[in-house]
RNA sequence: GGGCGCGUAGCUCAGCGGGAGAGCACUCGCUUCACACGCGAGGGGUCGCUGGUUCGAUCCCAGCCGCGCCCACCA
């Protein structure tokens, strides 16, 4: 047998992705019994390529995926891409300007074309890379955001909310990127520190009496002012209020209104009220019925209703010269330094530039409070459990959803205008407008924000909105598994959407998984140089190391990305490998587990009781817990300890057959974290009747009763701590020997370890003699302490 | 500004009310016929600081010091 002493994944793991591919594996059956197991993946951007966050997400849930499979459950692990809409449409535009063209000079249907184009022939290499990774996705399901049956199901969801009279139009304040072109919602503003000024302006009243300062960082949005508001308590003030004064620089007259949004406390107390270009001077102005002036376009350039001088200048340009105005006109009292949280695109990173806009918004309250039942009931439960906290509170303070945005690649609103001003919503192009009958419909320009489209992916991929037997079958799912940041984003929007829609949840289990940062703590990212390539792992120590390095390292809080739990996974892998090349050297045998000596009824039994451990963990979602007592199991039961045992006996084919019965068992434990090695090497056992990938997992053993085998862990370890060895009888004594191999010559320190037990008997005894303690300590915690003083004793005898 | 979380061995992290743990790194010894990506032995921690609750605190509470994240309309 040729069996190389160390193990090489590369090579052997590509074989098994394409075997365990073509063979059909992976394929979900949607016809064949049993319960079901259901996870939708994420899906990734279709220009991305992995990250650290796919690849431990993509390790987690293949896990789970994998588990359940062999637990006999009619498993899908449903894949797919997302179109991404601003991302998207960005790489293929800079494209185009690297062309020296533009996506305005191409016009709108040859755009869309030249994306799908893009797409063809770049788009997509991710799930190559979940592949490579092992991951058992049912890729014949692949589903896109935008392929023909999602975009139906998208347009039904609009209609849908639309009937539904969620759905508006009107003109707010939004966040406006202008270096993406389009609106964005506020989960995709970031807020940055920012060094600015503060400018201080006085406004003269009207009437001659002096005048009013307010403070504004952006100076230039004077021009855009209708209003000085002061807080109605504000004594400084209240003598004002329903004064005019005059506008700087445009010398328009606007009154001093009393509001409580304004804080006394900042500033001068006053402020200037710009409805077109601030959110809350927005609110305060339509509460006061104020005009919404707009003096900056959707390019940061000045424009609308302004002296000539400033048209066209940038926003930063026209600040200076109306600071200079103030300073030339006296009316400029200081500018001071002044650090605050300013509102950026998190993708550009472009600073958000808040104005008025014509937009469609979804009314989320009512979905919302659907959600908050599922989650407040239980339904749908986030792990860890301080999510559902955080989840709720967001649902509990939803605001309109800004759904629109000003792109071409995307989904398209199915809306369409008449001459009249009439809105039509339908699922497909309409006739005729439904109020007036009018022909001469235009459609709204506007595609869907993406993730629009993304809260339907649960049951889109299935087949909604058509009723495929996919969509019975497997709705809703299981577990849904992603990253902090998208629980707004998506997964709340996919509960909301999952119980208006389908009238149920998606799945009962979210996920959050940690967020991997750099080894120094920093965000893993491009631009930082602070990333580290998940293929690059996988090429250098294999699939399996890293899948188990990054379950290893995952927590329920962000970890630092160490290497050293790849290598751990890498040595572990190697450990497995030469293990069974001992076994299969020895001499291949049928695997029967009927143990006959003491040592083959330990093993067994440990293999099951971390089987129980093992599922436990999982069944929790402790991944890193998971990892660790397989690698024990691995290490110190399997290698450590039964197989040096039995070595010497390996000639009998008994002892090998049950050693293989052992492997077999060991390897179904590993293979959800380590699928390939632990394949390879089921492939070499005898008389295999399916792939370890669709082997059964195993069934739970009988339970030892008569206590032999804890007894001789115990000694075993007190042997391995001291070198001490304790008195055991019949079948304990056994094990022990069977599995300590003790030495003749290794008793250990005696004398040492009659001090460290007389220091264990000391410390006992002065608990119990502790008449509180006894009194008020839990009856079970002083009945285990009394436990404790006996077996000291004992083995304090014991050392004679 | 509000909220959440974290500071435990040199490193990455478990443990979270009754004896300080793992892996790596380090030291020493092993070219033992599965594996030197190995085997065996060992050193190393006032569990951020200060108080409090408790018979007992790394674990609970308060404050402080450091670090991180999320939310947020003080211009």
């Amino acid at each position: 047998m040729e069996l190389a002493t160390l193990y090489r994944p590369d090579g052997v793991e590509q074989r098994w992705q394409r075997t365990w591919e073509d063979e059909g594996l992976y394929h979900a059956h949607v016809d064949a019994p049993g319960e079901t197991y259901v996870i939708a993946v994420p899906p990734p951007n279709v220009t991305g390529a992995l990250h650290m966050g796919h690849a431990l997400n993509g390790s987690i849930q293949d896990t789970l995926i994998r588990w359940h499979r062999m637990r006999g459950l009619n498993t899908l692990w449903q894949p797919g891409f997302d179109h991404a809409g601003i991302a998207t449409q960005a790489v293929v535009e800079r494209e185009l300007r690297s062309e020296g063209t533009s996506r305005l000079e191409l016009g709108r249907e040859a755009f869309v074309e030249r994306v799908w184009a893009w797409l063809h022939e770049y788009g997509g290499v991710i799930m190559s890379q979940f592949r490579r990774l092992g991951c058992s996705l049912d890729y014949e399901r692949e589903r896109f955001t935008m392929d023909d049956g999602y975009v139906r199901a998208v347009m039904r969801f609009f209609v849908h909310l639309y009937e539904r009279g969620w759905l508006f139009r009107d003109n707010r304040i939004v966040n406006w990127c202008s270096d993406c072109r389009t609106s964005i919602s506020e989960l995709e503003v970031e807020h940055l520190d920012v060094d600015d000024t503060l400018t201080y302006a006085r406004y003269p009243l009207l009437n001659g009496e002096g005048s009013v300062t307010i403070a504004t960082v952006r100076p230039a949005t004077i021009l855009a002012d209708v209003a000085v508001a002061v807080h109605p308590d504000d004594e400084r003030y209240t003598h004002l209020i329903g004064k005019d004064v005059k506008v700087p620089v445009v010398n328009r007259t606007v009154p001093i209104v009393a509001d409580e949004r304004v804080d006394p406390a900042f500033g001068t107390g006053a402020l200037k009220i710009t409805p077109g270009h601030d959110p809350v001077d927005f609110e305060i102005g339509r509460d006061h019925q104020l005009e919404e002036l707009t003096v900056i376009d959707l390019d940061g350039r000045m424009t609308g209703d302004i002296p000539p001088e400033y048209e066209g200048l940038t926003e930063a340009e026209a600040a200076e010269r109306v600071v200079q105005w103030l300073k030339d006109n006296d009316q400029l009292e200081k500018r001071e330094h002044y650090r605050h949280a300013v509102g950026h695109c998190e993708r550009s990173g472009t600073r958000i530039q808040p104005l008025v806009s014509l937009q469609w918004w979804c009314d989320m309250q009512p979905m919302a409070a659907a959600a908050i039942e599922a989650i407040e009931s239980g339904r749908v439960t986030f792990h860890p459990p301080v999510q559902n906290r955080v989840a709720l509170d967001w649902l509990k303070s939803i605001r309109p959803w800004n759904v629109s945005r000003q792109l071409w690649w995307g989904h398209q609103l199915p809306i369409w205008y008449c001459e009249n001003g009439h809105v039509t919503c339908a699922e497909s192009e309409p006739q005729a407008c439904t109020e007036c009958g009018s022909t001469r419909l235009t459609r709204d320009e506007d595609v869907l924000d993406t993730w629009f489209s993304s809260a339907l992916w649960p049951f889109a991929t299935l087949g909604w909105p058509d009723d495929t037997p996919e969509l019975r079958r497997y709705y809703p799912g299981d577990v849904n598994s992603t990253a902090r940041e998208i629980i707004f984003l998506w997964e709340a929007r996919m509960v909301m959407a999952g119980l208006e829609l389908m009238g149920d949840i998606p799945f009962a289990d979210v996920i959050i998984h940690s967020t991997v940062l750099a080894p120094d703590g920093r965000r893993m990212s491009k631009s930082l140089g602070t990333g580290i390539d998940p293929v690059e792992l996988i090429e250098q120590h294999g699939a399996d190391a890293t899948r188990y390095g990054l379950l290893k390292m995952s927590s329920t809080q962000d970890v630092r990305f160490s290497a050293q739990q790849i290598e751990e996974g890498r040595r572990l892998a190697n450990k497995l490998w030469n293990a069974s090349r001992l076994l299969l050297l020895a001499g291949a045998e049928r695997p029967d587990a009927r143990p006959e000596s003491e040592e083959e009824r330990w093993i067994l039994a440990r293999i099951d009781a971390t089987r129980a451990e093992l599922e436990a963990d999982l069944d929790a979602f402790d991944f890193s817990h998971a990892a660790e007592r397989l690698y024990h199991l691995t290490f110190d039961d399997f290698c450590d300890w039964y197989l040096e045992a039995i070595k010497p006996r390996l000639d009998d084919a008994r002892t090998r057959a049950t050693a293989f019965a052992a492997l077999e068992r060991l390897l179904k434990l590993l293979h959800p974290v380590l699928p390939h090695v632990t394949e390879e090497i089921w492939s070499h056992l005898p008389e295999r009747e399916s792939r370890l990938i669709v082997a059964p997992w195993p069934e739970p053993q009988p339970q030892e009763t008569n206590g032999e085998i804890e007894r001789a862990q115990t000694a075993a370890r007190i042997y391995r701590r001291s070198g001490v060895r304790i008195a055991l009888e019949g079948d304990a004594e056994r094990i022990f020997t069977a599995v300590v191999r003790p030495t003749e010559n290794g008793v250990g320190d005696i004398e040492a370890e009659r001090a460290r037990l007389r220091k264990e008997v000391e410390r006992s005894e002065r608990m119990l003699a502790n008449e509180k303690f006894v009194a008020n300590a839990a009856p079970e915690v002083v009945d285990a302490e009394r436990a404790k003083l006996q077996q000291y004793r004992a083995e304090l005898d014991a050392l004679g």
